[in-house]
RNA sequence: GGCGCGUUGGCGGAGCGGUUACGCAGAGGUCUGCAAAACCUUUCAGAUGAGUUCGACUCUCAUACGUGCCUCCA
């Protein structure tokens, strides 16, 4: 099967050509873990666990880097802002450590309850401060680095193709630009790779500067500092995975910023191309707006559980829009979201309900029904591999599990029926499986005995008994022939 | 000023160059011991104007409106 992704510097759907056969080199920027995530942030790490997800589906051995944000990543790009983590801290009472320990825990918590994969490696910025320091000795031999008051910078003007990958026009930009310029930076777009701590300042977090990337040193006095946040992404990618990687993704607004650096910086140090696709995803609204603190819309999934929706409602939602488009949250659509989730689960249900055996099986291939069936989940992974197209996804099993409902239960062929939800499960992590175990042989045997109750005609006592059955969450839908267990919403 | 994204039926929101999304809500009906479900029907679907085409909601261009990025952010 093809494989498809949009890729962001040609801005065309390409067909995806690993660097080696039938594996996988991913790298996705991660979380600054500096507060809780919103479901904002949410959005990415859903798509790229698709994205991981789908490869595996067409036999990718899959090895995948995220980086853990947790130093330096100022709060402002104009390099002078305070560090999130360190100003996080403070906010707090804590060091920066026991913040990003916090923060750091907490996200992999959520990662949990969405049922993503975890990469093979989480990597912590303040691991690889060597690496880090090493790729800007690179920089620095091969003449791209400056060092002013407050940092060893970037030569931006060194790097010809700067402004191809994201099509900046440095002038155009300059125009409307919201940013104060540091009058020591030789170009607007130069960034820092090591900043200094300030004089006199002591921070949580901070590592001598040696002394070779120094330009001169007034006194013998150990300089501290910290990387700048690109720096990181850069020197993970490159000594976990290798200096040219396969796919490398993170959202829009990463394009004309850290992405665009990155590049600068791993490609003057290499001298080969840092990653082959990129792939980046939209932002979402939320009630047709941008999420920002101020508007207190910025809702963690702990506030959507606070209002009764699960993760996995949350995972259905992003589902149902691709990657590539602005998303719109409101409270309706994650109702929607949910309620179909919902039915999923009670279509996945009847598979306790289906009691076959392998004739029956058999004798039911000859149906165009059960042919359909068996040609869903080929066509669910046809779509998510093109370009990551749950939303058609979504449609194919919608398709499908209709005529699941209007079937009886002795027309639909088991195997088929399974095989579809475990293609659902491993494709879009939505864990129809885990989610809907069977139910107590107890309720079983009131399902019989109401069966016998109503072929009886005592009604009394076969609508008692679906009382029963109800206390335990269990709803009963009579068809002309078969009695019909769902889980209560 | 530059770079993007969007505009679909009562609401939210998809796919597709020629046929149903789906969810929520309303109305009528079929079926049913009842309930539920399912199914059928229904309320101007495709911002506007051109173009390509035998044919466009779907491709191209323009216009209008909305919205995001160009400080940190997914």
């Amino acid at each position: 099967m093809t494989l498809k992704f949009h890729n962001t510097p040609t801005q065309e759907v390409e067909e995806f050509v690993s660097l080696t056969e039938k594996k996988a080199l991913v790298y996705t920027c991660g979380p600054t873990v500096y507060d809780y995530p919103h479901i904002g942030n949410w959005v990415a790490y859903i798509h790229w666990d698709t994205l991981v997800r789908i490869l595996m589906a067409n036999n990718y051995d899959v090895t995948r880097v995220m980086n853990v944000t947790d130093v330096g990543h100022l709060t402002s790009d104009a390099d002078e802002g305070e560090d999130k983590l360190e100003k996080g801290a403070r906010r707090e009472g804590k060091t920066a450590w026991e913040i990003a320990k916090f923060y750091t825990d907490d996200f992999l918590s959520g990662m949990n309850k969405l049922g993503m994969i975890e990469p093979q490696h989480i990597a912590k910025a303040t691991d690889y401060i060597p690496q880090q320091l090493d790729l800007v000795r690179t920089l620095m031999q091969r003449g791209y680095t400056y060092q002013i008051t407050d940092g060893i910078y970037y030569d931006t003007s060194k790097f010809p193709t700067y402004a191809d990958f994201a099509r900046l026009k440095p002038e155009a930009q300059k125009a409307g630009a919201r940013v104060e310029i540091n009058p020591e930076k030789k170009n607007h777009s130069d960034f820092a790779l090591w900043k200094f701590t300030p004089a006199g300042e002591k921070r949580d977090m901070e590592w001598e500067t040696p002394a070779d990337l120094l330009e001169k040193k007034a006194d013998n006095k150990p300089v501290m500092g910290f990387p700048g946040w690109h720096l990181e992404c850069s020197a993970i990618s490159m000594a976990l995975l290798g200096n040219t990687i396969d796919i490398h993704t993170g959202g829009i607004d990463h394009i004309p910023v850290h992405h665009t650096n990155e590049i600068a910086q791993s490609e003057a140090a290499t001298g080969v191309r840092f990653s082959n696709y990129w792939i980046h995803c939209n932002h979402l609204k939320v009630d047709s707006t941008k999420i920002s603190k101020s508007l207190g819309n910025g809702y963690t999934l702990k506030d959507l559980e606070d209002k009764g929706f699960s993760a996995m409602d949350y995972r259905m939602f992003v589902l149902q829009g691709h990657y590539s488009n602005e998303g719109n949250f409101t409270f309706d659509a994650l109702t929607s979201a949910k309620n179909r989730l919902h039915n999923w689960r009670n279509i996945a249900a009847l598979r306790h309900q289906i009691h076959d055996t392998l004739q029956n099986d058999r004798d039911k291939v000859a149906s165009d029904k059960t042919v359909l069936l068996y040609a869903a989940p080929q066509a669910v992974i046809e779509a998510i591999s093109n370009d990551l197209g749950t939303p058609e996804a979504l449609r194919i099993i919608d398709d499908a599990f209709a005529r699941i409902l209007r079937a009886r239960l002795d027309n639909i062929h088991r195997h088929a029926f399974l095989e579809l939800l475990e293609t659902i499960d491993a494709t879009l992590g939505l864990q129809l499986l885990d989610s809907t175990p069977d139910i107590s042989d107890e309720a079983k045997s009131i399902i019989l005995e109401r069966n016998r109750a109503r072929e009886q005609k005592d009604w009394l006592k076969s609508d008692a008994l679906r009382d029963r059955l109800l206390e335990q969450g269990i709803l009963i839908r009579d068809t002309d022939k078969d009695s019909i267990w769902e889980y209560k919403s």
